[in-house]
DNA sequence: AATGTTGTTGCAACTAAGTTGCATCTGGTT
DNA sequence: AACCAGATGCAACTTAGTTGCAACAACATT
């Protein structure tokens, strides 16, 4: 891993006030790494040779969606996804696509979707979570 | 049960060429009366006397969504909630919201969310689904 | 550097949503 | 009435995620 990778996995640690072990070091060069969300599984799988606890990595990833660092993505065949929380604004998060045809999830980072507006009185919209359906550009290719 | 819901049920399984069969009809009867999506097990608690398997809660359910009559709404607390897919336009099911106090889940019928634009090359986007959290009229007011 | 406290980890056993295989039954048809 | 494909119920199973508890390690204090 390279120094300046180490030092960014610090830093987040630092800023949520969560100690530096060995663990969610691991999570976290994970999380930066990958493209799109992950399973809990795939995580641990993506630690490899780290040998980390299941129960470890969801208590880990609890206490980061806790501290702000994580987002549950979206669920998808019974197992949740997760990313970090970076490049989220405070009232939507980057939509997420999935294709029909093969399953696939990509991340949005350059579409965006206006905010609900106009909810019925007394509901106070916070956040927004947008997924898309539809087909990808392999899949797109091999239909038509 | 009236005699127009008695109808109105036999159509909507006839439409799906889907054969009249007591759970279905049970099932269709409580998915028509919910206000909002309820998991498989609390439309099974719905059907009361009937007595359903909830084996056949789940492969009804899996028959109407294949049929196109029923959607999975969302996920919440590991549990899928399930609901009738009319009032559902082509490429956009209606906004569901989540109170992030209590929990509890909305539909919001007469929220509008523009369509994603600008998808990245090669993506063809058919549907949205919106998910918006934030507060509901009775967390609200008790919080301010 | 040694010590102590508190939060973290690993293990095993558990919970519960959803699935599968198979025998039985039934709605719709001939 | 008889037939049959599809629907149902039961029991046993799968698996994502949780809980309790004992052992351990990060960080602060001396």
């Amino acid at each position: 891993m390279r120094i300046e990778t180490k030092e960014k996995i610090n830093k987040i640690l630092d800023s949520a006030r969560l100690k530096r072990t060995g663990p969610r070091k691991a999570i976290i060069e994970v999380l930066l790494q990958i493209k799109r969300p992950q399973t809990a599984e795939e995580i641990l799988a993506a630690t490899g040779k780290t040998r980390i606890n299941k129960v470890t990595i969801y208590r880990t990833l609890d206490s980061m969606i806790e501290a702000g660092l994580v987002h549950r993505a979206f669920i998808s065949e019974e197992k949740c996804h997760y990313e970090l929380a970076d490049k989220c604004s405070e009232h939507q998060c980057h939509p997420h696509f999935v294709c029909t045809d093969c399953g696939k999830t990509s991340c949005m980072h350059d579409v965006s979707v206006s905010m609900a507006t106009s909810a019925p009185a007394g509901f106070v919209i916070q956040r927004q979570q947008v997924r898309l359906q539809g087909l990808c550009p392999k899949c797109n290719q091999t239909k038509f």
